[in-house]
RNA sequence: GGUCCCAUCGUCUAGCGGCCUAGGACGCUGGCCUCUCACGCCGGAGACACGGGUUCGAUUCCCGUUGGGACCA
C-alpha cells in the first residue's frame, strides 16, 4: 500500500473555526494512524479576505491542539505559476477554452434559461469562438463532459452518482488571472500527491467536477471522504451567532486542548461505547470506517464535562502555570511577584475537583490570592450573625498558636470547638467559610484554612467579627 | 428552483437481519455521601420519523413520503 498523504487546507479569512478544526483533526488522525504525511496548505487566493493575521491564528490553533504537520504551510498565492501552466496545458489540449462573456451577460442568460424552465447552465457561447473578442479580457473555462455520469466513490458515503449533463463548464481561471477554488484544489492535490481527500460534506457537490479535472489532467483521483457537518443547537451550520466557534475562544474560556480534541473526535466518529480517549488511543483507533454520515449538533455541555475530566487528570504544575497566566492577564498577579510554585500547586490541588474550566478555577482562586475579598451580602446576613461571633473569636485564638498549621490540626481544632459548644460542625464551618472567602461555596474548610495561611485567615476572621460588631 | 447528502433518547452515539422488552455518554431527575458547593456512588424518566415492501424474522435491506442539511446560483 502506498504511503498515505493527506492535507488540511484552510482559507485564512478569519479565525480557525470548530468545523475546520474537526476536519483538520480527522486528517491528522488518519495520517498519524497510517504513519502517513500531513500537509498544511493555506488557500489564500482570495486576496481581499485573506490576511497574514489569520494564517498566524490558524497555525497557533493547530499547535495549541497538538496537530503537527509534516509539510507546509504552502500558500496558494506562491503557486500561481503552477496553476497558470496547468491552465495553459488544458488550453493547448483543447480541454479548456477562453470565455469572453461578462458577468452581466451570464446573469441575464441564466435568468432567461430559468424563466424558460431550463437549468441555469453555461450555454457554451464562447466555445465556438475562433478569434478573441476585442476589448475584453477572457476567463478560461473547463470543457466538461456532457454525456454519461461521474461517480464519486466516497469512503464514507459509498458511490454517489452525478449526471454529467448537470455539470456545466466551470471557470478555472478568472479574467483577473486568479485560479478558481475548484481548479486550484485539484492542481494542488495532484502536485502534492495527496492520496486521501478528507473534507467537509459541503464539498461533495464539487467533487464530480474535480474528478473530471483530474481526468483531464491525466491523473487518477485520490480517495474521497466527506465528513458530516457540525451544526449549531438550531441544527443549522455552526456560525458566529451560536457563540464561541473559534478555537482561540475555547482557549480563552479555559478549556484544555485535550478536552477539545477528545470532544471533536467523538463528533461524527466513535469506537464502541468509549468516550474518553488519550491522544495515542485516538491515533490507534481512528478509522474512516467508524465515521458517521449524519450531521452532528455541537453540544457545549459535554465539552464542559470532558474539560472537567481532563482538569482532574492534568499535572498540577501545568494547571498552576495556566492559572498563573490567567491571573496575570487579569492583572491580579504582577509579573515578578508570582506566588511560590509549590504553594500554587497546593492551591490548584484543592480547586481542581470543582473546576469545570480554568476560568472557574481562576475565580475560585481569588480569595487565596488577593488581599481583599468580595463579601456576598446575602451570605453575610445569613451566616455572620451575632451568636457566632464568640465562637469565631475563640477559633481565631486557637488558630493563632496552632502548630503545625495543617489540614489535620485545623480539623482537630474545629472538632474540639464544636464538641465543647455542643453545636454541629456546619454551625461553625459555614460562618468561617463566609468570613474567609466572602461566599458560601469553597473547597473543604480545613483545606481552605491551610492553603490560605495563618495571616489571611486570622485577619479575615477578625474582620468578620468586627463586622458583626 | 435544480443537484446531492442525511434520518436511533433533548444532544453525541452503539447497533452492520434474530444477542434489542434497543446499549453507553452528556444533560435532566430521585437518593446516598457531606462543613458549603462540587466530586463520587446507586436508581429513574427518555429514541429506532412515517408508510409500503423483501424475509420465517426487520432499528438493521429496498422503495416512497415527510423532515433536515449542503452545494449551485
Amino acid at each position: 500500500m502506498s504511503t498515505v498523504r493527506v492535507r488540511f487546507a484552510p482559507s485564512p479569512t478569519g479565525a480557525l473555526h470548530i468545523g475546520g478544526v474537526r476536519t483538520a483533526l480527522f486528517n491528522w488522525l488518519f495520517a498519524r494512524h497510517h504513519q502517513g504525511t500531513f500537509v498544511l496548505r493555506v488557500e489564500d487566493t482570495d486576496k481581499t479576505r485573506s490576511t497574514d493575521e489569520s494564517i498566524r491564528i490558524i497555525l497557533d490553533g493547530m499547535k495549541w491542539l497538538g496537530m503537527d504537520w509534516d509539510e507546509g504551510p504552502f500558500r496558494q498565492t506562491e503557486r500561481m505559476d503552477i496553476y497558470r501552466s496547468h491552465v495553459e496545458r488544458l488550453l493547448k489540449e483543447k480541454k479548456a477554452y477562453y470565455c469572453y462573456c461578462s458577468p452581466e451577460e451570464l446573469d441575464f442568460r441564466r435568468k432567461e434559461a430559468m424563466a424558460a424552465g431550463r437549468p441555469p447552465k453555461y450555454d457554451r457561447k464562447c466555445l465556438s469562438l475562433t478569434a478573441p473578442v476585442e476589448g475584453r479580457t477572457p476567463a478560461v473555462r473547463f470543457l466538461s463532459q456532457d454525456d454519461g455520469e461521474t461517480i464519486v466513490r466516497d469512503l464514507i458515503r459509498g458511490a454517489v452518482t452525478f449526471e454529467n449533463k448537470q455539470l456545466d463548464d466551470l471557470i478555472i481561471l478568472r479574467s483577473d488571472g486568479l485560479p478558481t477554488y475548484n481548479f486550484a484544489v485539484v492542481v494542488d492535490d495532484v502536485t502534492m500527491h495527496i492520496t486521501h481527500v478528507i473534507r467537509g460534506d459541503d464539498h461533495l457537490n464539487n467533487t464530480p467536477r474535480q474528478i473530471q479535472l483530474y481526468q483531464a489532467l491525466g491523473h487518477e483521483p485520490p480517495a474521497f471522504a466527506h465528513l458530516p457537518m457540525i451544526l449549531g443547537p438550531d441544527k443549522t451550520k455552526l456560525s458566529k451567532r451560536h457563540g464561541a466557534t473559534a478555537v482561540t475562544e475555547y482557549a480563552d474560556l479555559g478549556y484544555l486542548p485535550e478536552a477539545l480534541v477528545n470532544y471533536l473526535a467523538r463528533l461524527g466518529w466513535s469506537s464502541g461505547d468509549q468516550e474518553i480517549f488519550s491522544r495515542d488511543e485516538l491515533i490507534a483507533k481512528f478509522s474512516l470506517d467508524n465515521v458517521g454520515k449524519a450531521p452532528a449538533v455541537f453540544n457545549p455541555e459535554k465539552l464542559v464535562w470532558l474539560n472537567h475530566h481532563y482538569i482532574q487528570q492534568a499535572d498540577p504544575a501545568r494547571l498552576a502555570g495556566l492559572l498563573l497566566d490567567l491571573l496575570r492577564k487579569d492583572g491580579v498577579v504582577q509579573a515578578g511577584k508570582e506566588p511560590e510554585g509549590a504553594w500554587m500547586q497546593k492551591l490548584v490541588s484543592i480547586l481542581t475537583e470543582r473546576s469545570h474550566t480554568l476560568l472557574e478555577m481562576k475565580t475560585s482562586s481569588l480569595p487565596f490570592i488577593q488581599d481583599d475579598i468580595t463579601m456576598d451580602e446575602k451570605a453575610k446576613a445569613k451566616h455572620l450573625t451575632p451568636e457566632v461571633a464568640p465562637m469565631l473569636s475563640e477559633l481565631a485564638a486557637s488558630l493563632r498558636t496552632l502548630e503545625p498549621f495543617t489540614h489535620d490540626a485545623v480539623e482537630k481544632t474545629f472538632n474540639d470547638l464544636v464538641n465543647a459548644r455542643g453545636v454541629k460542625l456546619g454551625k461553625l464551618a459555614q460562618p468561617v467559610r463566609v468570613a474567609l472567602t466572602g461566599g458560601t461555596v469553597s473547597p473543604g474548610i480545613y483545606d481552605v484554612i491551610e492553603v490560605m495561611g495563618r495571616d489571611k485567615v486570622l485577619k479575615r476572621i477578625e474582620a468578620a467579627v468586627g463586622m458583626i460588631g
